[in-house]
DNA sequence: TTGTAGGCGTTATCAG
DNA sequence: CTGATAACGCCTACAA
């Protein structure tokens, strides 16, 4: 394409590229009627497209944001970044998705790549490793947000959920059906909603006067998860109900019991913590946790844009609560 | 930030712009050993971050690409989405991820606002629309890949998978299984792989002189697709098995099954033209026409790749094949 | 109301 | 090997 600049169009309608530049920018108190029509008409004939990039190196703003999610082949993530893209598209922005796959030294690459790339601000699902990143980025006054983990002693607005208040609630109504073997899985603890997930649970079982058993928490990444729960159910007196601590978590609970024709909902109470599609369309339809992504993903988006915009923005949580969908998976039991 | 320059790593290192240049581009055959270092040194002391907006502006590069995802919540996009990611990512690239809902206006913004920005190709879902905005791309020579769908009498290299075979396969899948009766349900035929899944469809039947009746085809928006599968199901002789055209249709299927207690597998053998996580899990598991995303996602990035780098790109389809899972679904119904 | 000049932070060209 | 100097395309005083 023959690049084409404001000064040909400066040319084409006679005037300075000053003008040309008032006129993009919309102040056409500057100039005079003919001159805008002549402008207007210059700049259709030569379909010139203005440059973003040349703009963003003056006015030190992209007009872009990058985004890190942990994995988007969660549910809730994907759910999130629909929500996050839909909120900036609305402002002109562009989102830039990245995957750090819980991984610390992809978040880093990505957090530097993305800053070198002067995107205007960032939303994190943070790692929580790469503290002295997240330090360097506060202390120089860059935006970010946090968005569903949270990471200790660093300042910066997070938007999240209650996760253990929710899974206690959840472990309750477990143990009000009935239940007093309850088991817990999730991923490996090493991010900060799983390990409240499981501290909620334990709330719960305290709560009840019931024992904390740690052959009853599972945590351990998704390929030895299928051994783990293997183990879970060769011992002496077997869970009666899970929770399962997120959607993948999930997966692996439903093939292992497929796999072992554990009867979901019969010989097992289930609760899963995330948004599944299907999850009140299967049989038995499954009691879930679920998150409000779209608000959450509106809510750090806002808090963001603020930033961007030098607005004030309190470095506080905001905490979304979770719902408790009760379906079929934990209320059949007692059919038996 | 205090924002600092390449002048200030010269200054502080005692050497010209143009040496630190050359080493941030490791050339270092330009300069002594000692210049190098003293160079390193300035960088560290200084925290020294180069601009990437500003090496763009000059070299007309930005090392991000634009993706157009027609609806990030189907499955098979989030799995094409996250294969380009990872492939751009592997090539120190961006991926720009938009959200063009399949809506030809959306769809144009994106494109424009995406070049605009400089973005060095775009991957596009396309809704077929926007043919003069397609045109202008192609005759600039602008890197541009389609994904998924195919446009007719555009020439740009395209990655996709032979729909109407693949849906022709599953239903002579299910004639074989004794169905005579057999539905099809598609979102609006506005996109050419819900056209081509339906003539695959009609091609099965036709080929086992079936009658190929109005009735039981099936295209609306999500929105209006229950009362449709309602029609469907009062006719005098209704289905005995369907395909739905994809998983946000199979989504309304089960929704519709499970309200009028319609029993998949039993009353109705079902097939599902996408990847759903939990096909092989649920009773009864779900018969699947299988893409593969994954694959999808590395040709179309390497094909654009490739065109960024002016490398010669044929403007040919690119089809890949899909796979048929059989499972429980379509199989049970013999039991009765 | 319009034009001129200088700069944003790099890279590229070409002398030295 | 190193250093001026001129782009890249746009924005913004300031001057006219």
């Amino acid at each position: 394409m023959a690049t084409i600049t404001m000064a040909d169009v400066a040319k084409k309608a006679g005037v300075s590229k000053s003008t040309v530049s008032q006129f993009l920018n919309k102040r056409y108190e500057y100039m005079s009627e003919e001159t805008r029509e002549r402008i207007d008409a210059a700049i259709n004939e030569l379909g010139y497209q203005p440059n973003h990039i040349a703009r963003s190196l003056k006015q030190k703003r992209t007009a872009m944001v990058g985004i890190i999610v942990s994995n988007i082949m969660h549910r809730h993530s994907t759910e999130i970044s629909r929500s996050l893209e839909d909120f900036f598209n609305q402002h002109d922005m562009n989102a830039i998705i990245c995957n750090a796959d819980n991984d610390q030294e992809k978040e880093r690459k990505y957090i530097e790549m993305l800053r070198a790339k002067q995107v205007d601000g960032l939303i994190i699902f943070p790692t929580g490793q790469n503290v002295e990143l997240y330090q360097s980025m506060v202390k120089s006054g860059y935006p970010v947000v946090f968005m569903d983990r949270k990471v200790t002693d660093i300042s910066v607005p997070s938007v999240i959920v209650n996760n253990r208040e929710a899974t206690k609630n959840a472990v309750n109504h477990l143990i009000e059906n009935g239940h007093q073997k309850i088991a817990i899985v999730t991923e490996l603890l090493t991010i900060s909603t799983r390990l409240e997930r499981r501290l909620g649970y334990m709330d719960a079982l305290q709560e009840s006067n019931l024992p904390i058993l740690d052959e009853y928490m599972i945590s351990s990444d998704i390929p030895a998860m299928a051994a783990q729960l293997k183990n879970l159910f060769s011992v002496k007196e077997p869970p009666t109900a899970l929770v399962a601590g997120n959607d993948l978590v999930f997966l692996e609970v439903l093939k292992f019991a497929k796999a072992n024709h554990i009867k979901i909902g019969e010989r097992v109470g289930l609760i899963v913590f995330d948004n599944i599609p299907f999850a009140d369309l299967v049989s038995p339809s499954v009691t879930t946790i679920s998150q409000p992504s779209h608000e959450m993903g509106q809510k750090a988006a806002e808090l963001l844009l603020k930033q961007i915009n030098k607005e004030d923005v309190k470095k506080e949580d905001t905490v979304f609560e979770c719902e408790l969908f009760i379906r079929e998976s934990t209320q059949s039991r007692f059919q038996y």
